[in-house]
This record gives C-alpha cells, structure tokens and sequence, in this order.
RNA sequence: GGCGGCGUAGCCAAGUGGUAAGGCAGAGGUCUGCAAAACCUUUAUUCAUCGGUUCGAUUCCGAUCGCCGCCUCCA
C-alpha cells in the first residue's frame, strides 16, 4: 500500500485514487524562458519516479504535466528579442524535451500549453465572476480572497493580519486591488503592441496562476487525484490554484499534494549571482552521463533537499556504471538448469523489500540499497559459479522491473562490435595463448584508445564502451 | 519579523524510542601473466552543541550555534 505525504494534510496518507486503478496526476513544469537548471531536472526526475512507480503499482495514469508560456517573463524577453512568444520559446521547449530524453524520463501523455487554452482560462474566470469570487478593477481581473475563507490551507499561511511587506510592494498606480493579497486572474494590456488576447474580458493576458487551474480541470476533471510540483509552488501558485478552482466549482480540487525539495550546490543556493548556477547541458558537457546526473538526482528521497556536489555526481557515476555492469554479466552469465534456493530467496526478498521502502512515501534511497546489496549477493553468487539458469531469469526479469522505476540500468542491448576492432580482440587472445604478453598489452592499450575496455574473465574476454 | 526544513564517517546520504542502510573514496586480502572487473575483510562506541523526559534518545522536548527554504510569478 503507498502512502505518501500530503501536503495539505501535513501527514502521511495511504494513496487511493478515486477511480478504482487509475490516477489522474498534474505535475508543474517548468516556465520555458531560459535552458532549465539542474534543480528543475531534479523536480522532472521526482515527477517522473511517481508516475512511473503508479504505473508499477498497476495502475493507470494519466500524466499531465504543463508548460508555462505564458507569464511576464517570458513576455519581455521575447518582445525584447522581437519575437513572438511561440517563436521565443521554441528553441526552450525542444531543449526540454531533449533534456528530458536524456534523462530517461518518460513523457506525459498530455502537455498543455497555456498560449494553447486561452478560451479555456476565460471561461474559468468568467465563472468566477460569476460567483462573485472575482473582480474587476482599472481593466484587470483579481481574484477576491475574502470570498475564500479557507484560503491558506495549503501554505499554512497565517493571513489573519497582513502580508509581512505587502503594503509597501503594492504598486498602488498599477494595481487597485481591494486586498493586498488578491491575486491577477486576468491582466489588461498597457499597450496595442504588447502580447495579448482579445477577450470579452477586454484585451489582455492571462495571470500565471489560472492556467493550471483550466488545464488541469480540463483534462483531469474537476476534482483529480495527484498534484505535484516543486516546493516553491505551495505559496502562492498552488494555493492560488485551490482558491480558483474550488471557488468556481465548490468541490475539492486535489486529494493529494506531492511538493520536491529543491536542490543545493555544495550547500548554498544556486543562483546565477553566485556562479554556482548549473544546467543539465552544462553538466553533460562536463562529460557526466545522463544516466548518472539521474541516479544522482534520485539518489535522495524527493522530500529532502539534495545537495549537488561534482564529488557526488563522479560518485553516482562509478556507481551507475556498476550497475550497468552488473546487468552486463548478468545477461552474459553461463548458467546451469536448475535454481539456487538461497538466491531465489534473496531475489524475492528484494522485490518486497524495493516496494516497501518506495511504498513508504517514494524513498528512493531505501529502494537503492536493496538493489545494491541484492546485487552485492549475485555479484558473489556469480563469482562463485552458484548462480543457475532459472535464477538468472528471474534476475534479469526483476532488473527489469526495478528499472520501469528507476530507468538507472541502461539500455540493455548488445551492439556487435566492427569485424576490426573484433579481429584485434580475437588476436590479442591468440597471443595470450601463445603467452605473448607484450603484444597482448599493446592490443589492448590500442583498444583502449578507441574507447573500448577489455576485461579477462575466466569464460572468456569481455568487453565494454567507456 | 512570521512560518517551515536540515545539521549522521573524508564526501553524498537512509533511518529509527532499544543500540547506526546504501553509494563513492581509503586500507588489507582473493582472483589475474599484468591489468580491469568482481568478491572478502576493514573504516561513526557514535548521529552539530548543551540540558531535560525515559530503564534506554541519534530518534521525543527545550535552549544554543550553523545551513537552507517560503512569506517577492524561482523547480
């Protein structure tokens, strides 16, 4: 049974969708205005751990994860281009998908884009104008929070006085709003030329908050199951979220809130100013593979900030590569028919054991440990010539399943190498039969330039990529 | 100022009222022509500090120090 931690409720709660074997999940992506940092990737990878691990758990999901391009940011920076939105941020969103790829996660059956539901935010807000939960002022639209009482329950926001600052930050010129924490839904546009849409609200753009609202209704229906992003969401995006979409519908948005950590760099925050700012095509071109910026980004439980670190990521590579080893020689094992009992034991174990530690609010950590120590004990098994033929079987059916969780193993395939590099292999054991050790060394030291790692077993030579 | 989180070996880090998972790095060994890989052994009398509760605390409570976050459309 999967218990996670709800956000709303502060506790951990056992998981139960509302419809028997189906999760609806609405997971915040990113804002597509600049190549994403290594802490988006980390709340993607999160994001992606749940949806995959549902769907181990047999269920089927329906994953809808935004992209915000619609937002102020994004608005100057592609007037400031001479650009259109879609056209500025087009370049962000192939990024994105090819950042995602790489990372082995697996792409949402709906992504919604906000300059793609413009009728649907209209529609939304004109049903709280409607209700009276809205109102308009100087040509924009706020949300009114006092028709709102339970607005807070998410952020656990005291909103009894005012917002510490907020008086001062109004901009009383701009914004005549009837309370300091009233929130745009739709915001008039200053001039002709200014990205915008004409609406029966008036020409204008939407707030940031309402899109997540109608797209997530549109596509999950009113009240869903999963809501998921990163922490710094809870206030005031999500809260804001709740406040829309339970104030138009009257029924409960969201069952469960899931909010990831964010990311340190070697124990500080990651901003540009302090030069330890880091995207994942950075990293990658430091020459560290996708699949260990992955391992390490999952290495830790989503609800505990992770602290990245160059030693660690060089860590989760060595360990990574092992990993990928271990399935190597798995799958290459000679084994004789039959079972071992003890291994098959273990391999039972790690199964209930893996579950258990992710059913437990998804730690990821618990369920790398098992692997490992299962692993460790195949390792010597192995070694050991114990190993027999149903055991493998049952393994790499096992490395199977931890891995449509993990997505850590690798591609599994085996490329056949060119006839020259092959006939260089074939030599070389040639002249190690012949205990030509020196023209043995050379081949292998030519080899090794090209990339390829020889390792001497005692069934033979294998080889690998580095 | 308000609210919340964290501080565990050289590094990353899990965890729990009952005596410290896992990974990386290090040391010794097995195997190997040598390597590599793998395996075995080893590496925290101790979980920021100081008090308290308890038969017993790293785990609960309080204080102190340090770090991080939200309260500003930053995942």
């Amino acid at each position: 049974m999967l218990r996670i931690r709800n956000t709303l409720s502060g506790k951990l709660e056992e998981f139960r969708p509302l419809r028997e074997g189906e999760v609806r999940f609405y997971y915040c992506g990113p804002t597509v205005w600049d190549y994403g940092h290594i802490g988006n990737f980390r709340s993607a990878v999160a994001a992606d751990i749940v949806r995959r691990y549902l769907k181990f758990k047999g269920y089927k999901v329906t994953h809808v994860m935004n992209i915000t391009d619609v937002e102020d940011r994004i608005i100057a920076k592609s007037q400031e281009a001479g650009l259109s939105i879609d056209d500025y941020t087009a370049k962000y969103i192939e990024a994105l998908w090819e950042d995602f790829d790489a990372l082995g996660c697996e792409r949402p059956e709906v992504v919604p884009r906000a300059t793609r539901h413009i009728p649907e935010m209209i529609e939304l807000i004109e049903r709280l104008l409607e209700t009276n939960h809205a109102y308009r002022s100087d040509g924009s639209i706020y949300y009114r929070i006092s028709s709102f009482p339970e607005y807070g329950k998410l952020s656990k926001i005291n909103f009894s006085g005012n917002i510490a600052g907020a008086s001062e930050r109004v901009d009383t010129d701009k914004y005549e709003k009837e309370d300091a924490r009233d929130f745009a839904l739709w915001k008039e546009s200053s001039s002709p030329t200014e990205p915008g849409w004409d609406a029966p609200l008036g020409r204008g753009r939407p707030g940031w908050h309402i899109e997540c609202s109608a797209m997530s209704m549109k596509y999950l229906d009113e009240t869903f199951d999963l809501h998921a992003g990163g922490i710094d969401l809870v206030f005031p995006h999500h809260e804001n979220e709740i406040a829309q979409s339970e104030g138009a519908t009257g029924k409960e948005f969201v069952r469960y809130w899931l909010h990831f950590e964010h990311l340190k760099v070697e124990g500080e925050t990651m901003s540009k100013s302090k030069g330890n700012y880091y995207t994942f095509r950075d990293i990658a071109a430091k020459g560290y593979s996708p699949a260990a910026i992955r391992y390490f980004l999952l290495s830790v439980p989503y609800n505990k900030q992770i602290n990245f670190t160059f030693d660690a990521l060089a860590g989760a590579e060595k360990t990574v590569s092992g990993l990928q080893d271990f399935r190597a020689r798995l799958t290459e094992a000679l084994t004789e028919p039959g079972s071992n009992e003890t291994i098959h034991d273990a391999t039972v174990r790690a199964l209930s054991d893996f579950e258990a530690g992710m059913d437990d609010d998804l730690n990821t950590s618990v369920a790398l440990a098992v692997i490992h120590n299962l692993t460790r004990t195949v390792n010597t098994a192995l070694a050991r010539k114990q190993l027999r033929e149903d055991n493998k079987q049952e393994l790499l059916d096992l490395i199977e399943r931890f891995d449509s969780v993990l997505n850590i193993f690798g591609n599994n395939q085996r490329e056949m190498l060119d006839s020259e590099v092959q006939a260089l292999i074939d030599e070389r054991q040639e002249a190690r039969r012949r205990r030509d050790f020196p023209r043995s060394d050379e081949i292998r030291v030519e080899l090794g330039e090209r990339g390829i790692i020889l390792e001497d077993t005692k069934d033979g030579v294998r080889w690998k990529r580095k």
